[in-house]
DNA sequence: ATGAAAGCGCTAACAA
DNA sequence: TTGTTAGCGCTTTCAT
């Protein structure tokens, strides 16, 4: 590990440039307004000492930190089991890089962390803040309200009662839903069951709403709840087998739990997509691809919404930006979904 | 999105609770050598008027920061097709937290990047650097090095000829594969492939080593390269399978490759562990448990590795830490794997 | 076009 | 124990 050395301030290249701290920090801030001559020999003097400009500094007083916090609060470990996050990071990171903004990661590990991250959030370390995976009880939402910071939310946030406006990206989870379940029915399948996610996360309910909106008087025991994850998807193909041995289609809330219902359906001596197809949801092409059959599912462009989200996020901060007319206040986005076909429906 | 109001300074809640702005800063900073009054007095201050301390200002003079950047250089989209790269951070993560250390998330997306990297860690923004899945071929170490910041490395980095010390996290490669391939042995194999890594890794290069310690003089067409992916451990397999048809067991660099070797020995016919016995490496549960069938294989601790580095790091940075004997200069940490037995060998 | 000077909000000697 | 004071390194009027 290398120890830091005494970094170089403006005084350092002032002198050396034989000008004024103002004019240095002009040529580094753009260099409009200063002779061609003092540029050259500031920017001379900036590189043979290695200046870098201390940002602790310069936020001080521009009050600005091009940097945005990324806010996971995701109580369980879920996160870390599918890529979904990853690919939302990495398109974040894209826009963010593109405009010379870095990322602060925020992970919070359940309650005690919220109110870390609320202090965080206030204490003005970044200019705004991009939040997901809010559960419907989640206290987060009310906390990034007090720190008073432009936030835009990953996924649509569930609380009801809140006049306020919120900014938020999206993926049409209703209308793929929708897509999946007419697919089903179109291959003809009569009895098509749904396994939902975690529906305190609006992306659950959507989905099933919009299996509803297909199937508008739909068996209710053909609707087994459970929570995203492969295991859950085991015990609702369990239960949905015992239930309804009749089953011919299952669309689950995402591919995750589509694996696991197809590990059931396969050690119950069903064959897919024959006895009963199986749609999933996300895309999510490790799994997809390699599941047995390799899974029919609904995608949707992860990569484009976290990058979005980082769009939408820096037009708001924009201080030049136009406050009224076209693109003023960003509002909430909503993007397609689309249906990928593959062996098991 | 909310737009940010005006915060209160020290000043205002000296002006309020009555008392100089080197007291409200004590009381702030842990309030020792305060009379009990006054920090009652101030803290009633900072509640009411809702102060939090502008960061800015207080690194300006401390020179901390109390953020740490993590560095992923991975010119591939690879790192986010597999869950490792997750489960580091939140090792991280939860290390950093519990020092009260933010977390800087720095992505590069190839080359170009790099100066960007080099800057903004040389820019003083951060008091120390993680850094991962460096390639043998990777400049970014010496953008570090100039930076001169407190490093630590994720994974042995592999260029040679660096005389400075460098302090890293590995788990035990070369002993992992042992493990694996003499497991391999015990079940009476004698044609065992290896399916590598990409080598400019040293994780791969190490694994490779480990196989040829068991394998001492092995039939060099039992060694297929590949590159750490799924589709990859597929063309391998398939290599492997033509080359030495008698193959029988195949010890595979990762559990992506070795799930992509499982299907092609299926799609060949060959009943694994019967005919094939297979490994693979990492115990990536997601992959590992849910292939068929379950993939034995080599587990690290991954989220554990990221702690460490965190923990490396901070203590390197600690300014009261001893700076010598026990525990002085931070040295690298090789972690233990364990096989884990499941279906597939 | 350039420089002088005033602060941004905080901490850390030093005095009292 | 508390207050006074001098900066930390930078940007930004305001003069020149």
């Amino acid at each position: 590990m290398t120890d830091t050395a005494p970094r170089p301030t403006l005084e350092a290249v002032a002198a050396r440039a034989g000008v004024s701290r103002a004019t240095v920090s002009r040529v580094v801030n753009g260099g409009d307004g200063v002779r061609d001559v003092l540029v050259e020999r500031v920017r001379k003097a900036v590189d043979e000492l290695g200046y870098v400009p201390n940002q602790a500094a310069r936020s001080l007083v521009t009050r600005r930190h091009d940097a945005i916090a990324v806010v996971v609060a995701e109580p369980e470990t879920r996160v870390f089991a599918d890529p979904f996050f990853a690919h939302q990071l990495r398109g974040i990171s894209k826009e963010l890089t593109a405009h010379d903004n870095q990322l602060v990661l925020l992970l919070t590990e359940g309650r005690d962390d919220h109110a870390r991250v609320g202090r965080y959030l206030a204490g003005g370390h970044v200019d705004g803040a991009l939040v997901f995976s809010l559960h419907l009880d989640d206290p987060l939402p009310e906390l990034i309200q007090r720190a008073g910071i432009p936030t835009v939310f990953g996924g649509r946030p569930g609380w009801s009662g809140d006049r306020r406006e919120v900014v938020y990206v999206d993926s049409d989870n209703r209308g793929g839903a929708r897509d999946a379940v007419r697919h089903l029915a179109g291959l003809g399948r009569t009895r098509i069951a749904h396994i939902t996610g975690a529906l305190d996360q609006t992306s659950a309910a959507d989905r099933l709403d919009g299996y509803r909106d297909v199937m508008v008087d739909a068996d209710p025991r053909l609707i087994a709840e459970a929570d995203f994850t492969p295991a859950g998807g085991e015990r609702a193909m369990h239960e949905l087998l015992e239930r309804c041995p009749d089953v011919d289609a299952v669309f689950a809330a995402n591919d995750l739990m589509a694996s696991g219902a197809l590990r059931v359906l396969r050690g119950s001596g069903r064959r897919v997509p024959d006895d009963v197809a199986v749609i999933g949801f996300d895309d999510m092409r490790p799994v997809a691809e390699q599941t047995d059959p390799p899974l029919t599912t609904v995608r949707q462009d992860i990569e484009e919404m976290g990058r979005l989200m980082a769009r939408l996020l820096l037009r708001g901060l924009d201080r030049d930006a136009p406050r009224e007319g076209v693109g003023a206040t960003p509002s909430s986005v909503v993007l397609p979904t689309t249906l990928v076909r593959r062996g098991s429906a």
